[in-house]
DNA sequence: AACTTAGTTTGTCGGATGTACAAAGTCGGA
DNA sequence: TCCGACTTTGTACATCCGACAAACTAAGTT
């Protein structure tokens, strides 16, 4: 049985539209929100006061008149209640907390030393808690938790499996829920990351993007037409484990010559170690001093993503991808041998048109990601979109 | 300006709605469409009687009455009109005159010794003209023509790119509609398949299924949440260009070891030559005599597909993938080597709960997606799905 | 005769719309 | 500087449309 048409489905419809354009494009008059969505004056008059009274939206004053009576411009609400944003990393616990537009207005990040999914449940409560004491005063208050996590997380929210984690069948979201009363979204690192990057950062422009997270592995965040894409059973874009070498090394998915044994922050560091570097921020350093085998190993990573990218065009036609995970931090060596291995293997329609670029959120994508989650599980509790 | 919402609005929902219902799972009646759809009963009653108005649902008699009065049985009328479904193919045009259900009235195929734009248009005019004749008196008459064509398709329907036919910036569907008047939707031919596949063949259970096309190269079509997926410009699905080995041949695509140069007909086929063949069915009749050179090389184009098919599987996480294309006809000697890669190479949690078949219309999968690309294109004129 | 099921009719309700209108401006000319 | 003409904003009100619930008719079964 569907969702069928009836007067209320009308007024979710409308009442979402009317909040959707005063949250993105505020300040905004009554008569240039009815301008924008087509929608008649006195529908958004009334819509309007609706939101008032439910705290979403506020008057800000008059505006300049154009010729006629000065309009009252409305403003998004933005602290009627806040969201809590989580990423749980493998080696840290990245908590912010933000307002309804993800500015963030708390920010907590603990080191983890340790694995054991109890343990790390319990910090987790704790920075939560610690969170929530930070959070202002506000009509709805704390109106959600979003959470993003290194591994498979199906539909009822549960970590299936979460290897660098060693973590498997976790139901995280229900003992989250049950700790706070309050509702819990999670999903994957790499799919709140695409949200962040496309609500708040350098995805606002696309509409069919594609997140690379490269990291420890690679994983992606999906969106097409505009909505994250989970696939059949919620587990897309493991596009670090799709084979780019038939005969290549040995993955520990059990496949062979997986994108991630060549282009990732594991496979970096392993080439480093001769080198005498054990970590990602080492490298980072060498590289800026200028020694030739880090710029070297970078830029052949850089090459091999270009070919994983390459892919991805020529499969999914996208407008944009966004590179993120710690990756990010090597923009200036990678950008160039990424573009040019794209250059020479992507199908040249699918270039036109396409972007390549950086997360702009930096570490902040997975987190505020997640705090969107929560926020647009508020927002637009029953909307529905056409 | 988007989509708002209105009384308007909410019928065209319902009626498509009811419509749908009744096309897909007649004979119903009024109560069961009703029951199904959650729709009240007096709703379901006017918009039938609307319906039946339109000439696209009548009464077909009294069903079993289950302990009251008998209802009235409702069928889809399918032969309210019919639609001219066509695939371009690079050695032959294949044309079939439909009805509203996809059934196939009168079927063409010519075969195509040219390759000239010009030339090509002209005799595919003649076919649609001979299918024109053929076509039943009925109320509507044609309700338009759709056609999968082998290259690269923009939004205004002109056939940038098609290889194959050496063809560049091919307005085919105004000069189509030009020609006859009628509404014209022309897409790659794997989308088409897939869209056949998916409406009335193997790909009826899935939301989430990729078609691959397997003939000279590899396409695919991607539908996901029950939708096609056409990429930000249109181009999404070059799967054949994605690359399973980084320093593998050259690809004329510019790219450097393409899936299609391991696993398709023309791979088979350059292959197959030093055995003096020279077309995919004579290796099939060598496969069928038990030929072990054949039955080698059937077995290593169905690994090598095995290993594109795990690569999707990954990003994807689709429901089902169907294979299509000339590749069917060796569904018996591919079968099992794609099976066994896929086991081997994709990851435990995507495979669960995923299908691989063959398609089951075989050749027909692409003419008749086309034709329901026109059928859904007139049945849905202004539909709004939620 | 009592009960069921199918389908229609009728009145109600909610929400979008269009029109009219009041409020509050701008602007140009005397 | 003042005044009248015109604009723009936002609200009020009557109307329309379509879904819905409930009552009702029709036609069966047990």
């Amino acid at each position: 049985m569907q969702t069928t048409g009836d007067q209320f489905l009308v007024k979710k419809i409308n009442k979402s539209i009317v909040l959707e354009k005063i949250r993105t494009e505020s300040p905004l008059s009554r008569a240039q929100v009815s301008e924008l969505t087509g929608l008649n004056k006195g529908t958004v008059s009334a819509l309007v006061g609706e939101l008032i009274g439910d705290h979403l939206v506020y008057e800000i004053g008059l505006g300049q008149s154009s010729g006629g009576r000065k309009p009252v411009m409305l403003h998004f609400h933005k602290t009627a209640g806040y969201a809590v944003g989580i990423e749980l990393g493998v080696t840290f616990i990245l908590t912010v907390l933000t307002d309804l537009e993800g500015h963030i207005v708390a920010e907590q990040r603990l080191p983890l030393d340790v694995k054991q999914p109890d343990e790390v449940f319990e910090r987790l409560v704790q920075q939560v808690r610690a969170l929530l004491d930070r959070a202002p005063q506000s009509p709805y208050g704390i109106i959600g938790i979003g959470i993003g996590v290194p591994g498979i997380v199906d539909a009822s929210g549960t970590i299936l499996f979460a290897p660098n984690l060693q973590w498997e069948s976790f139901p995280l979201k229900i003992k989250l829920e049950q700790e706070f009363g309050l509702p819990v979204t999670i999903d994957n690192e790499a799919n709140v990351g695409a949200l962040g990057e496309k609500q708040y950062g350098a995805g606002q422009t696309s509409d069919d993007l594609i997140y690379l997270s490269v990291s420890t592995g690679v994983g992606s965040g999906i969106i097409l037409g505009g909505r994250l894409f989970r696939g059949a059973s919620g587990f897309s874009g493991e596009i670090g484990h799709t084979s780019i070498e038939v005969n290549g090394r040995r993955c520990s998915c059990g496949n062979r010559g997986c994108l991630e044994l060549y282009a990732s922050e594991g496979a970096l560091l392993e080439q480093a170690a001769s080198m005498g570097i054990d970590s990602f921020d080492q490298l980072v350093e060498r590289a800026e001093a200028g020694a030739p085998e880090a710029l070297q190993l970078f830029r052949q990573t850089g090459e091999y993503l270009g070919i994983g990218i390459a892919n991805i065009i020529n499969s999914f036609n996208p407008g944009l991808i966004l590179i993120g995970g710690q990756m990010v931090g090597a923009e200036a060596w990678l950008r160039n041998p990424v573009q040019r291995v794209v250059r020479q293997r992507s199908l040249p329609y699918h270039r036109e048109g396409l972007e390549i670029r950086f997360a702009s959120l930096k570490m902040h994508s997975a987190v505020l990601g997640a705090a969107y989650y929560a926020i647009s599980a508020f927002l637009y509790k029953d909307r529905v979109t056409l």
